[in-house]
DNA sequence: GACGTTATCGTGTATTGCAAGGTATGGCAA
DNA sequence: TTGCCATACCTTGCAATACACGATAACGTC
């Protein structure tokens, strides 16, 4: 891995995560859907790393998937959003303000 | 390591790196002193991520470093920002920005 | 010389993004 | 019915790295 990916690999930590959270508060959305819309912004380079995340969120208890049919294709897992999850994301938007401060404020150098 | 913690662990990873590049830019500062503006800034937790990560810099060629004498206690490791170091930051300011506004925009969605 | 302070650095663990590859289902055309 | 492709979900293994914890070293003071 070049340093230009590794930079931006490492950028995505733990971004994502809230991102998937927000998109879904607007409505359910299923695995390759939300893979997608989040490669097309750059915040994911490949499922890969949607799928396992998802999992995750699941196992916390932040989202609830459930399985529905598809007018063509494969049944899709929907993923919906817990109340659990609404409060993590409100938590993280108090998170990320700041952080997102601190970096802006300190790239533009007041000194 | 509980959840609030893990979350704004990851949300450093990447960040730091380039936020020590432009404190250095504006001129040499030793490895404590920059962990003990960091850890004010909410940008790192202890030094212990910043000396492999300065010494990850200047494996890079992006920082050099100089020990000098100090007025009161030990020699202090200045580091310096390199020609490289400079094109790195400006680099990471194009990737920075994009992905800020990508996440600014998720959040708030406009969907 | 014992102790506190300042400073740098090493070890080990846990987390996690991602490339690569695997499996299953449906549609479609030859 | 066979073959093929697209869609969709998921797993494995590797590499990067933040951080807790602790080691080591130099200096000053009593």
């Amino acid at each position: 891995m070049d340093t230009e990916e590794r930079v931006l690999t490492n950028l995505r930590k733990g971004i994502v995560e809230f991102c998937v959270l927000a998109i879904i508060g607007e409505g359910s959305a299923y695995g390759l859907a939300l893979a997608r819309r989040l490669e097309a912004d750059g915040l994911v380079a490949s499922e890969s790393t949607l799928y396992p995340l998802m999992a995750r969120l699941r196992m916390a208890g932040l989202v609830d998937s459930e399985w529905q049919e598809s007018d063509a294709g494969r049944p899709r897992k929907y993923y919906t959003l817990t109340d659990a999850g609404r409060e993590a994301l409100r938590a993280f938007q108090s998170t990320w303000e700041p952080l997102r401060d601190a970096v802006d404020r300190t790239l533009r150098r007041p000194s």
